[in-house]
DNA sequence: GCTAAAACCATACTTTAGTATGAGGACAAT
DNA sequence: ATTGTCCTCATACTAAAGTATGGTTTTAGC
């Protein structure tokens, strides 16, 4: 919070030096004011989401309390005796984090740890770790494994 | 997600006219630019942070949405010959054989080539080729993706 | 009997996956 | 201000998975 006002006043005062400057050589300044200040919009725009994000992204981990959900349950009837009843899981229950879950997602439909890396813009160290973690909570020795377990908990 | 394109290009719009309007009656340009910087920078943070909000706000996280999917099964028809009646893609469609369907099952459980091997008293070196005979036959490049892909087209 | 497909096995090789370990930054809670 | 969790990245290694190729043997159909 603090180092993220922090930011973006640094951000501000670098963009007043910058005009600063531009004003003192006179450029753009006098004829196109459209594209300075169009490039202005853009950069606070940016930053604007960028900020609103850093003020709005945080604790919404798992918001499932807040809303009520019907789950499915599964029941499978072998005999009028045996019945087994599979409950869905959920994430927190295991200790998964958001970025193991999407990670999770992304390995039971096949992609391979390089291109999971590649599309969440990691790097695939980090996507191995990820992924041994989510192994040891998954109870699994292997992804083809942690995928069965998941699905079987209604986690994916 | 499209109307919020297009508000945020309305409001564009309509800042876009201001500052012709206010071009064209002299007013601040020449003289406090960094006033009228300022206020542009104010304003479009502010945009950046709604539009950042909107974009981002989904309730993406961990709600689980129930849907009802019709999914075709599996008949074990007593009798005859233990046939198989199926409404899905069937294996023959896509030219895989019984074993190869076995082998696809035991992997889908989440067990390694050795492990397969182990139980179906096969050599491992014999798992493997089925195995890739069988990620051919399904288009995919990793067994997950074989998974993955015979999950789609009810093979398992 | 001949043929085609399926099933089986193997060697040699390359590519991914997975483990162990350490470490640093961001952030929330206390 | 410290602690714990999550996220990130890295190196070095071992274990599996997967490919390419070339065989032999069953098995089912004509």
């Amino acid at each position: 919070m603090k180092k993220q006002a922090i930011i973006f006043g640094s951000v501000l005062a670098v963009l007043a030096i910058c005009i600063k400057w531009l004003e003192y050589r006179y450029i753009i300044l006098t004829h196109s004011f459209e594209i300075y200040g169009s490039a202005l919009a853009i950069i606070f725009t940016i930053v604007g989401i960028w900020t609103g994000r850093k003020l709005t992204d945080r604790k919404k981990e798992y918001i499932r309390e807040e809303v009520i959900v019907e789950k499915p349950i599964y029941i499978q009837v072998a005999g009028t005796d045996n019945r087994v009843v599979h409950k869905s899981t959920s994430p927190e229950d295991l200790g998964i984090s958001k970025r193991e879950m999407e990670i999770l997602e992304l390995m039971a439909q096949g992609f391979s740890n390089q291109e999971i890396a590649e599309k969440t813009f990691l790097s695939i160290h980090t996507i191995k770790t990820h992924a041994s973690n989510l192994f040891i909570k998954l109870d699994a020795k292997r992804r083809t494994q942690a995928i069965s377990r998941a699905k079987e908990l209604n986690l994916i």
